[in-house]
DNA sequence: CACATGTCAGCCTCACTGACATCG
DNA sequence: CCGATGTCAGTGAGGCTGACATGT
């Protein structure tokens, strides 16, 4: 089936072979949405979302926070966070006090049982990431994330 | 405001500084978005999509095909690739023919003005591609694509 | 009969917006 | 009064599924 190779393409200027293919955007969106799915299955069973993930983690790193606050540092948005705080209140890996100082706010805090969650839930995140960037040697998968952290961080700051 | 550095965090064995930002998975995700981002803002300035792209570009390379062979090579669905071809055919880039040695199939195949089409989104990209990238060196931009290459196929040769 | 193709209809997730009451 | 916060309701795009008629 279609053996049209190289041979009936027309010598137009445009030729850039694997053009298609090699497009940054294109990789980029592709990997992206296997890595994704990767993650999201996994945790998936374990019963998880990676916005658990990403709530615990920032509280774990940086302490306890308004939810804005932690809506800023994972990049969910503030409209969707009331409902991911309530899943990980509901489970009592976190706990939702208001702030005595600002009593438009509630401070969250990691509890105990979020903290052995997170110990859990980075465990799996590790495996994952291990299938993920399989491929690509220990001091690649450095650069990779170097590359990506470089790039996140100019179109963050802009 | 919010000192907390890691002084007051509890030195339970989770400790990987950074964990969070450095997650592959999640810069994976935030640069695939920015960079989806600036690609569809950038070509919906010239009335365009992705997808145009996408296929135009796999009919230039690989030359003519049906819309199984077309929705395989781009990685859209199948279903919907019907409606991107219809705004193609309908702006006279490609045009639709029933394969007469398979009556189930069309036959797509790219026009005159769908490869001056595909010239213009190529010189698009290009810019786009400059700026998504732009604090990277040139051979960093060669590394990063080559392991973006190593990751997509690892994963879809599976 | 199993399988491929083109098409349509619909779903689910997710990033994102809007509006609102509360409070600083 | 302006701006931030927590909450809820809703939107729109996109990836994906299901089903079906037609054809191999």
């Amino acid at each position: 089936m279609s053996r049209a190779e190289a041979a009936d393409m027309p010598d137009d200027g445009i030729r850039t072979p694997e053009r298609l293919r090699r497009r940054a955007s294109r990789l980029l969106a592709h990997v992206a949405a296997r890595s994704d799915r990767l993650m999201t299955e996994g945790l998936a069973e374990a019963d998880a979302h990676k916005w658990h993930y990403a709530v615990l983690a920032s509280l774990h790193e940086f302490g306890p926070g308004s939810q804005a606050t932690l809506s800023r540092r994972t990049g969910i948005y503030r409209s969707d966070m009331v409902g991911v705080l309530n899943e990980l209140a509901g489970r009592g890996l976190v706990e939702r006090a208001p702030d005595p100082a600002d009593r438009r706010r509630n401070v969250i805090t990691i509890t105990t049982e979020g903290r052995e969650r997170l110990r859990r839930l980075d465990k799996i995140l590790d495996d994952l990431h291990e299938e993920l960037l399989a491929p690509l040697l220990p001091d690649e998968r450095d650069r990779f994330v170097q590359l990506l952290t470089r790039l996140l961080d100019h179109h963050t700051r802009t």
